[in-house]
DNA sequence: AACTCGGGGTT
DNA sequence: AACCCAGAGTT
């Protein structure tokens, strides 16, 4: 198998490369927290989180020490709770060993919500081992150069293209030419209309030169979606507070709080009242496996609803003291104040 | 190997 | 509407 021009890859990087903050750092903490929030998220949208995480917690020992919730309401809007929750879980550990993080992969990996993409991340970014990381961009690159027909979302070709990533490596740079393969997936080699004109590789490309970049990655899993219908309820006492509740630390927005809710057609004949609890809206929000229709109802609390356990009063003045996920955050918009 | 887990930008 | 993003954990 032959071995793409580095030079040519580094060249174009040196050149077009963004200007990004964790690439400027040398500190594992702060290359780690980088890596957790890119996570399966586009670099403009975990930007703003980036700078807000690290400026509410500096230091490793900063983290380790917060309240989960903390660590959740950081993370708010960004999704994939599990990565903030494995954050937190894991800097306690580091911070256990006096905040020596492990300088091998082998040795990243077995911390949580460190995989294989984010322990070699660290590892090459921060000490420079001689490691590439398969992310979606390197997977790309690489399937579209050898026109590689095994799929990328079979466990069974991991080995296969880890192998092939690793060996492109050579004499370069750990860090820097890590940093230049994602760089290109995500500026030039894109997953559609790819701007193979001014590739630094389009002339070694067999993708390229049978026309066929479509075609690359091959996956082979397709992605089927249903649907739920949820009815959320936004209740107030006499008191004027508004019931909450926190979602258990596993699932579905895992540790972010909720109001109470319901399949839609299994909501309780006590909520069904419409002389004290009106609809206000309904709204679609996508995931990657299903599609949730919410529809929002505002009213007082009926007393004879018997309330599902863990829900508690506060201001709703003070609601956004607590994580919420987004699809909530957004019904919040259609409350009527 | 299949399934779960968010939210948002691009096409 | 479909696809995909600096993937990882669970079953």
């Amino acid at each position: 198998m032959f071995i793409p021009d580095q030079r040519a890859l580094l060249k174009w990087y040196q050149q077009e490369g963004r200007n990004l903050p964790w690439r400027s750092s040398g500190d594992p903490y702060v290359i780690w927290v980088s890596e957790i929030i890119l996570q399966q998220t586009r670099v403009k949208q975990g930007l703003p989180y980036f700078e807000r995480f690290l400026k509410r917690f500096p230091t490793l020992a900063s983290l380790a020490n917060a309240p989960l919730d903390d660590v959740l309401k950081a993370w708010e809007g960004l999704g994939y709770y599990a990565r903030a929750r494995n954050l937190h879980k894991a800097a306690k550990l580091l911070n256990e060993q006096n905040g020596v993080f492990p300088r091998s992969y082998q040795q990243l990996e077995t911390y949580p919500g460190i995989g294989p993409y984010t322990a070699r991340a660290i590892a090459a970014f921060a000490y420079g081992e001689k490691v590439v990381v398969l992310d979606g961009n390197v997977f790309r690159v690489i399937s579209r150069i050898y026109a590689d027909p095994f799929g990328i979302d079979l466990p069974s070709s991991r080995k296969y293209y880890q192998t092939l990533a690793d060996g492109l490596l050579g004499k370069a740079n750990p860090s820097e030419y890590n940093q230049a393969l994602m760089e290109l997936g995500a500026l030039v080699c894109k997953p559609k209309q790819p701007d193979c004109e001014i590739c630094p590789w389009a002339k070694v490309c067999r993708a390229y030169a049978t026309g066929t970049m479509d075609d690359f990655p091959v996956k082979t899993k397709s992605i089927a979606r249903g649907k739920k219908h949820v009815a959320w309820f936004y209740l107030l006492n006499e008191s004027g507070k508004v019931f909450i509740r926190r979602r258990p630390n596993s699932g579905l927005w895992g540790g972010l709080y909720e109001l109470p809710n319901y399949p839609a057609d299994q909501v309780p004949p006590e909520l069904k009242k419409k002389s004290i609890i009106k609809k206000v809206g309904s709204f679609r929000h996508a995931f990657t496996h299903f599609e949730m229709e919410l529809s929002i109802y505002q009213g007082k609390l009926p007393k004879q609803w018997n309330m599902p356990e863990g829900f508690f009063e506060v201001d709703p003045e003070s609601l956004n003291t607590y994580a919420f996920p987004t699809a909530l955050l957004n019904a919040f918009q259609i409350i009527r104040k």
